[in-house]
DNA sequence: CGAGCGCTTGACCGGCGTCAACACCCGTGG
DNA sequence: CCACGGGTGTTGACGCCGGTCAAGCGCTCG
């Protein structure tokens, strides 16, 4: 096991009471009732493109909120394929399935760097019961996470190679700005619609040469959406 | 929409104490006193091969668990594709999501003849918040489903036409008997492998021809797993 | 300036999609 | 009882999309 030092990516203890993004965490709208309940440290943690907040299998630390930054799950197959089953942005929470089990489903390794605040488990059990807000919040991120993994085998794995592509161009626009879309290593891309990433590459030139996107940065990671509408087209 | 028959499928209020799978379902473990609590009837249903429990985006009525059969989850993509994004058997629960939004994310229909039993979204609302057990159930029932669809992106929509129909098989398994698997129309696998049926017909025979699996019924729905090593390795 | 990595592009080939014909199962009606 | 027809599954021929292998480009960083 990779050991994650900590003690670097430790931001300090969060105070939750100020999130900057509590309208969609798991703790928005709780009572200050609620917030006397939790006696363990809620943690701000960073990790940089490439690091592992957690792999797959291990017991579980605590669930992630991801305040800031990409990250991307990793399932490993049977026969060893590495597949990224999703990828998670602001507001989202991985590791809930650690509430039921324990253990983490798959391993989560941030695609940029990533700003995160870490839940332990027991806050979240201890008040999970007793906090009807708590309750239904929880309920939400279930739904969403549930949600998101059947988009990405309906719109990513389906279709065509341009088909493909095109989706992940969509379900990668940035919120606020939505003709900006941001993608990411060719080989990452590829595990994502399972494609080659020669594959992956060829559409992207494809797309450019039509002028559908056009390049933002020099790296391929960051592209604004020119023709929308060739891209539901295909 | 496609009137569903009530009255025909129809069978009756459940007894849930006395529930035949009682140990695998939402109300597994819970006490008198939980009971005491459910005010709303619980119905037990029959469908029909083809027929429809419930479509995308309607109002839910209700959480619905499998007792017995299967049910086939489909998503309809913003182009019309559709994909059959998971499989239901026996004990798994369909339209969770509605304790989140009040609706249903995808639609749901009966591949064999099907048994299920229907709680109002009322009685586990009500019960999820105060009763402890019922809420760690609903945990453990929304992990399963999620990773039941993380397990459907990476082992059945990744590698070859012949890994994919293998993974298949393997997938479903009879969980007494695990060398018999039941399959389905050629167009369901299709859907649920991203494969045009042709090409799934072709991978079946050519796992007969290798006499991997023997056929047990004349429809091809059901076969007996005879050489699972050879299933595994592709 | 060169090494190294990721991305692009080309040439080639095999697997899967497409189209079409045919086999099989089962209902209905003569 | 068989004839007929529709639905589903199988099989073949062929072409194209995407995988494979390889060469070359461009950026970044030592």
């Amino acid at each position: 096991m990779i050991p994650i030092k900590t003690a670097s990516a430790w931001r300090g203890t969060s105070d939750c009471r100020n999130c900057g993004i509590r309208d969609m965490v798991l703790f928005a709208d709780l009572s200050e009732q609620d917030f006397s309940l939790i006696h363990a440290p809620i943690d701000d943690l960073e990790f940089k493109p490439g690091e592992t907040l957690y792999e797959e299998g291990t017991q579980a630390l605590g669930i992630f909120t991801v305040r800031s930054g990409m990250v991307k799950l990793v399932r490993v197959a049977n026969d060893g394929r590495r597949r990224i089953v999703r990828v998670l942005r602001q507001g989202d929470v991985a590791g809930l399935e650690a509430l039921a089990t324990g253990r983490y489903d798959c391993e989560a390794i941030a695609l940029v760097p990533v700003s995160v605040c870490r839940v332990p488990l027991e806050v979240i059990r201890s008040l999970g019961g007793n906090s009807q807000r708590l309750h239904s919040n929880l309920m939400n991120k279930w739904q969403r996470a549930l949600k998101d993994a059947d988009d990405w085998i309906a719109d990513l794995n389906f279709g065509s190679a341009s088909q493909r592509v095109a989706n992940l161009l969509i379900k990668m626009r940035d919120p606020i700005n939505p003709n900006l879309s941001t993608l990411f290593s060719r080989e990452d891309m590829g595990a994502m619609l399972d494609l080659k990433f020669e594959t992956v590459s060829r559409e992207i030139s494809k797309l450019l040469k039509e002028e559908v996107i056009v390049p933002v940065d020099k790296l391929g990671r960051q592209y604004q959406i020119n023709k929308p509408e060739l891209l539901i087209k295909r």
